[in-house]
DNA sequence: TCTGGGGTCCTAGGACCC
DNA sequence: TCTGGGGTCCTAGGACCC
């Protein structure tokens, strides 16, 4: 049997901006998404005030300002930073750890022998929280899916002070009826409503419900929740970090873009953003695709949205490359007359740098490409994210997302360091 | 006025092959 | 009126996650 703790870092990006700025406690706090789009985190108290998950700013706005509600917009530099050093912290622990994403953790707690786990784990909490000053959550049981629940009555239990192993209760039953359906991790909105139009409500029915149903409703994955709440461990620990098979870099404007040149220069921007992260995995691709989209949420506006995709005829990822190819697919798509508020770019077909096969037809210097790309991306992780840039990307960037409420980066540029008067 | 971004996995169905 | 069967590969789309 498996020993699961899931850890979860409290309010993430709330309690990132609360490290620098000690009078943000104890009052409502709001993170929004890029672009200044919707709440993606909030503090305790904002909770409190009804504010939801996921809501556009504009619509509580008004309650906001009413109740004082201090608003950031998101600081992924500082949160990225503030991460790394909890997975750090973490993995001085036990070295069987999956990086589940920007604020979660999956530890396996099977060879911590001899002590209480609920000890161990409180330690972590306590070592975290000092040595950070984030505030995590840590719940045990024998699945992941268990430990997920865990973790949530580990968050809304004072009593329980932030850790909660379930892996020794035997019958479980009393909790499950306890968590509603849609709570449990694999089961989003849309399984949810058909759930519950067959009148399975808590994570105690669904647990109870027929497999043979179960799979042929929701396939395999919804099966795999289904054992996982049984205690069967179906969905694995993920310690070695896997390549990418995709990857995406788009953003919707701060303002509607009508001209092609403007549209370039993200897109041009977005296809360099997209090659850093593939090349950080020496990973290579063999196809490209790009989007550009109307604002849909307009339905009085004139749309369009569409995209294309080429296969490039040498897998690469160097970056001139790909943005003259991303150019060309754009070229063929964009339309006078419309007014775009999104790009993107995804990277596919993608693979190991070394497997790469040269087209006896081509008769680039990989070499010196190479060279450059590494130079490049060396002088931007050093001296700071584009530092140096492609000029087609353009200088203005009038067409850049909004982030009217943006702390400082705190912990990566010295220009921005706390200053402390005394 | 204002509505995020970046991923994963699974399945159905079409194209194609012998 | 009858019109094979079984396999693979690829893609689009739908579900989910944070």
């Amino acid at each position: 049997m498996s020993i699961i703790a899931h850890i979860d870092c409290n309010n993430f990006y709330v309690s990132c901006e609360r490290i620098f700025n000690p009078s943000l406690k104890n009052t409502p706090v709001i993170i929004l998404s890029n672009n200044d789009g919707c709440v993606v985190s909030r503090s305790d108290e904002a909770k409190s005030l009804g504010i939801g998950m996921g809501v556009p700013y504009f619509r509580i706005k008004e309650l906001a300002v009413k109740n004082n509600v201090k608003v950031f917009s998101s600081n992924y530099t500082l949160y990225g930073d503030i991460s790394t050093r909890v997975m750090n912290l973490l993995s001085e622990f036990t070295p069987n750890i999956e990086y589940y994403s920007i604020d979660e953790a999956f530890l396996n707690f099977k060879n911590i022998c001899g002590k209480s786990l609920t000890g161990y784990a409180s330690l972590i909490r306590k070592t975290i929280l000092k040595n950070t000053g984030i505030p995590v959550s840590i719940g045990i049981a024998e699945t992941k899916t268990l430990s997920k629940i865990a973790n949530e009555f580990a968050k809304k239990n004072i009593k329980l002070n932030g850790v909660f192993d379930i892996s020794r209760i035997k019958n479980k039953d009393t909790l499950l009826k306890q968590v509603p359906v849609h709570d449990v991790w694999g089961i989003g909105s849309n399984y949810a409503k058909m759930l519950f139009k067959n009148k399975i409500l808590s994570a105690y029915d669904f647990k109870n419900s027929d497999e043979n149903w179960i799979k042929e409703k929701m396939n395999v994955t919804g099966l795999r929740s289904c054992l996982e709440l049984r205690g069967i461990s179906c969905i694995k620990l993920e310690e070695f970090l896997k390549s990418k098979k995709g990857i995406m870099s788009s953003k919707s404007f701060g303002k509607y873009v009508t001209e092609l040149g403007e549209l370039s220069e993200a897109v041009s921007q977005y296809t360099c953003r997209a090659a850093e992260k593939l090349r950080k995995q020496n990973s290579i691709c063999g196809a490209i695709h790009v989007f550009i989209q109307t604002n849909h949420f307009k339905l009085h506006e004139i749309q369009h949205s569409t995209g294309r995709t080429v296969k490039l005829n040498v897998p690469t990822s160097f970056t001139p490359d790909l943005i003259s190819n991303a150019l060309f697919v754009l070229n063929r798509i964009y339309l006078k007359g419309y007014k775009y508020i999104k790009a993107g770019v995804y990277l596919s077909d993608i693979f190991p740098e070394d497997h790469n096969q040269q087209n006896m037809f081509v008769h680039d210097d990989l070499k010196k490409m190479n060279s450059l790309m590494n130079s490049f991306d060396c002088i931007n992780n050093v001296w700071g994210r584009d530092t140096i840039k492609f000029a087609s990307s353009g200088i203005n960037q009038i067409w850049k997302m909004k982030m009217n409420f943006i702390s400082k980066r705190f912990t990566t540029n010295w220009n921005e360091l706390l200053t402390i008067k005394i």
